[in-house]
DNA sequence: CTCTGTCTTTACGTTTACGTAAACGTAAGG
DNA sequence: CCTTACGTTTACGTAAACGTAAAGACAGAG
């Protein structure tokens, strides 16, 4: 279960299944990413093959997923992570895209904080008052 | 434009359109909160009348949509905030509601963290490839 | 050669979170 | 009284993100 680097010379690759296990999701899931263009296995025959670098970009993808991103906007972020061979117009609208994802985020992180604060509030006031009642066990 | 608590004693209260205003929502979004449960404003004849309860309600709702909860996780999360009639087996569950939540936060608060790295250096990267091309202006 | 397992494509179904249109109630203004 | 503005309900439409058959390709085991 390789997470980082691939260790040996020979590229190691995965089939679709061995990527839907991996991250828990279903062999449909993933073609569909690869139907929205976030995704692009090579072919062998009429199979899919998959490298680490799609084990990469899934890893991103998920965290997107967690972060609440759509599928469009996930493609866009991931766009950001092959700037290397891009003209300067390009680059100059990925640095846009980039500055604007970090707004959205930084907000993002102000309420998730927030939410936390909240939340453990809460669950202090809860334990409390289950504690006072003598009913904090189990 | 209140923000925090009513200041007169007569209970300010507001129409659908003044909430879907302040909020940049459509007064449909709000019947659909309603539909949804998250929402109960008391009526007037056919009309709704809203008070700054609801106000704080859909800043919250508008904070968890910003964090991509859906409207049925929000939902329970509202609730989390209603906590002071419950019984003890109610009380039981809200905190492990709360707890699970709590969770699910810290692993977005990391995840927001880390894509802020991220970006934050693609970002430089840019900033700095299109220096070195003297087109770093506009 | 047949069976089994894993892959493939095609295509219709489903849920969520609203949008949009139709048709009507009601109070204020001219 | 008529229009305008804002509210209401009912109901069908839609985009996103997959789920779920259906039907066939293909490699290896027996």
């Amino acid at each position: 279960m390789p997470d980082g680097a691939p260790v040996s010379a020979v590229e190691e690759t995965y089939t679709i299944s061995q990527l839907a296990e991996a991250f828990e999701l279903t062999p449909r899931t993933i073609r569909y990413y690869e139907d929205e263009g976030l995704l692009t296995p090579r072919r062998e025959g009429q199979q899919r093959v998959y490298t680490h670098r799609d084990w990469a970009r899934l890893k991103l993808i998920m965290r997107g997923k967690r972060l609440g991103f759509t599928i469009a906007g996930i493609k866009d972020f991931l766009d950001l992570y092959e700037v290397g061979d891009a003209q300067v117009p390009q680059m100059r609208f990925l640095l846009a895209s980039a500055r604007d994802r970090i707004t959205t985020l930084e907000q993002q992180l102000r309420d998730v904080q927030q939410t936390l604060v909240d939340l453990k509030e809460i669950e202090g006031l809860v334990v409390d008052h289950l504690a006072r009642r003598g009913a904090l066990d189990a």
